[in-house]
DNA sequence: GCCTCAACTTAGCAGAATGCGT
DNA sequence: ACGCATTCTGCTAAGTTGAGGC
């Protein structure tokens, strides 16, 4: 997969071999391509910034053991406050997350303090955790100018560190600061929670960078683990996590270069599989008669990410992670078929943990076909057992590559989310709308992407008190409506008007958010739906991009801002 | 054919920043 | 200008993918 056109984002430093196309307002050149899987040929960056110094309580402030005040040593501390911290979210009653942090806690002790803490249930936190709440309060209720020195000062560690050199283009870095430490808290019921995140030092980082840059370096009197120059991969800092043991990269912001490409290259990968589709799809319907069970099973799985947009769905190794599942891992127990249900045949109901630990739950009607083939997968099987035990995420994309060059399963999320963005919002824009309105079929284009992605978030907390403030705002614009009409100036009409409009938009302010309730938008936004679409809708219909992207979004989709011209069709 | 691991994308949430009505 | 609501941003966990070793 080559492109023949590099896009180059605006920050560039010199403009080196632009002797390609810059035409008219496209802001593309041609530049050398790099081969092999070379990413960079020049680095340069100064190293991360590492978490502050663990600071002592002071002496006012007691932990409790038994009732007792007890000093603690200062490392023992640190992790006391940790949960401390903590002590107010519910998990910190969990018994797995009292257990993991006790256990790491103890590994932390002088041993008199080890003798003396025995039980977690006779520590008393909350002299220390009521000391970090009124710090809290104190940050909030600080003046203004110690909130801008703090600001500033924010600043200049960005200017300082949240940038490097990439090939003649100065990148924003993404997470230039390490993880701090504290307690491990992974989503859903996580096997591992409350266990100890330790702390990162220089003797634990990775540096990357080119031989011919001036090298970041450590902390007075420390020293790197490692300074590389591999210029096959994009990180420029790594680090080995102590919870699942697995690598922690500082990478660029996606406003980059590197980054806009890739995700430039995935929809473009996407709009390829728009003109196989259909051959594809035809293969996969005819293989749910295959003789083959390995076969069948491919097919179904293909079928369900293709319609549901699944994720692929890798093992999981056991008692690591949270129980979630995709595609290729679900179990019997995650599905229930239904001969007839609700006046539909063949009704297939999905109930499982995905990714992040939240829930699936669809109902589904589907071919006799597939669901014949579900009962025969399912037959003479515990609920337990693998749906698909002929099948696996690596065998199901060794076969994806055959069809088509560059496609995976997660291929097809992204194309069914774009593909559902450019039809809905061809088939709802109604360009007599005034911009409110055209936003209004934006957001629900949007809003049927996220539904078939599964995007939800939990209800905002304020959300009904949300409602009826809008609401009430309604109401006062209609009485200010009745009053402009009964009234008889010069200026009636366009007084009416102006009200109506605000009336108008307040409608549609309050539609949209009842609608928005559990559903997230910025996810399909920020990694599903080629920006190009939308960047062509706001020029087709005159709407600001600024309505549709926020600052942020801007800078990650600049590439697409540069290039998608007003007939732009996914 | 496994399995493991590195590298990278995708994800929801919490707290900070900003906006908006009074 | 102030206080609350809303939006944005940072954070980091949790996925996918492909390469490489046996």
């Amino acid at each position: 997969m080559t492109f023949e056109l590099v896009w180059i984002p605006k920050p560039y430093i010199i403009p080196v071999r632009s002797f390609g196309l810059c035409d008219r307002k496209r802001v593309l050149w041609e530049e050398e391509r790099y081969t092999d899987g070379v990413k960079w040929k020049f680095l340069e960056h100064k190293g991360p910034v590492f978490a502050p110094p663990y600071d002592p309580l002071p002496s006012n402030v007691k932990f409790y053991y038994d009732g007792k005040h007890m000093k603690l040593s200062s490392t023992a501390e640190e992790v006391a406050t940790f949960f401390a911290k903590m002590l107010d979210h519910e998990y910190t009653t969990k018994e797995v997350f009292r257990k993991n942090f006790y256990k790491d806690w103890r590994k932390e002790m002088t041993s008199e303090e080890k003798s003396k803490i025995t039980d977690l249930n006779k520590c008393d936190f909350s002299e220390m955790s009521e000391y970090f709440k009124a710090q809290s309060e104190a940050r909030k209720a600080m003046t203004k100018e110690d909130k801008q020195k703090i600001k500033e000062e924010n600043e200049r560690i960005l200017q300082e560190y949240g940038f490097c050199i990439m090939d003649n283009h100065k990148e924003r870095i993404a997470n230039f600061r390490i993880e701090p430490p504290g307690l491990f808290r992974g989503r859903g019921d996580h096997p591992k929670m409350g266990m100890l995140k330790r702390r990162i030092r220089p003797e634990d980082i990775i540096v990357n960078c080119s031989k011919d840059s001036k090298h970041p370096k450590p902390p007075p009197g420390t020293k790197w683990k490692e300074v590389r120059h591999d210029n096959k991969v994009t990180w420029l800092v790594s680090w080995t996590e102590n919870i699942q043991g697995s690598i922690k990269y500082i990478m660029l912001n996606p406003s980059s270069r590197i980054k806009g490409e890739k995700d430039w290259q995935k929809y473009e990968t996407a709009r390829r599989l728009k003109k196989c589709v259909e051959r594809i799809r035809a293969q996969y319907r005819d293989d749910w008669k295959s003789k083959e069970m390995r076969i069948r099973q491919r097919a179904v799985a293909l079928y369900f990410i293709d319609k549901l947009a699944l994720r692929a769905g890798n093992e999981k190794e056991e008692g690591e992670t949270a129980d979630t599942v995709g595609c290729c891992s679900l179990r019997v127990e995650h599905l229930t078929l239904h001969q007839e249900m609700d006046g539909q045949e063949y009704v297939v109901e999905f109930d499982f943990l995905g990714k992040d630990s939240i829930r699936y739950y669809n109902k589904v009607p589907v071919e006799k076909r597939v669901f014949k083939n579900l009962q025969l997968f399912m037959e003479d099987k515990e609920p337990e057992d693998d749906l698909f035990d002929r099948l696996n995420t690596s065998i199901l994309n060794k076969h994806l590559q055959e069809l088509m060059d560059g496609l995976t399963a997660k291929v097809f999320r992204t194309y069914n989310a774009s593909i559902t963005l450019q039809q809905q919002l061809n088939e709802i824009t109604n360009s007599e709308d005034n911009v409110p309105a055209k936003i209004l079929s934006y957001n629900r284009a949007n809003r049927a992407v996220a539904i078939l992605c599964n995007h939800q978030r939990a209800p905002p907390k304020t959300f009904e008190k949300s409602m009826q403030n809008l609401q009430t705002k309604i109401d006062a614009k209609k009485e200010q409506l009745a009053d402009a009409k009964r009234e008889l100036k010069m200026s009636k009409y366009l007084l009416e008007g102006e009200i109506e409009e605000q009336l108008m938009k307040l409608e549609v302010q309050a539609t949209d958010r009842e609608e928005n309730k559990q559903i997230a938008l910025g996810t399909s936004k920020l990694n599903y739906l080629d920006p190009r679409i939308s960047i062509a809708w706001c020029k087709k219909f005159g709407i600001p991009i600024e309505k549709i992207y926020n600052k942020t979004q801007r800078e990650k989709f600049a590439w697409a801002i540069d290039m998608a011209e007003k007939d732009f069709q996914f």
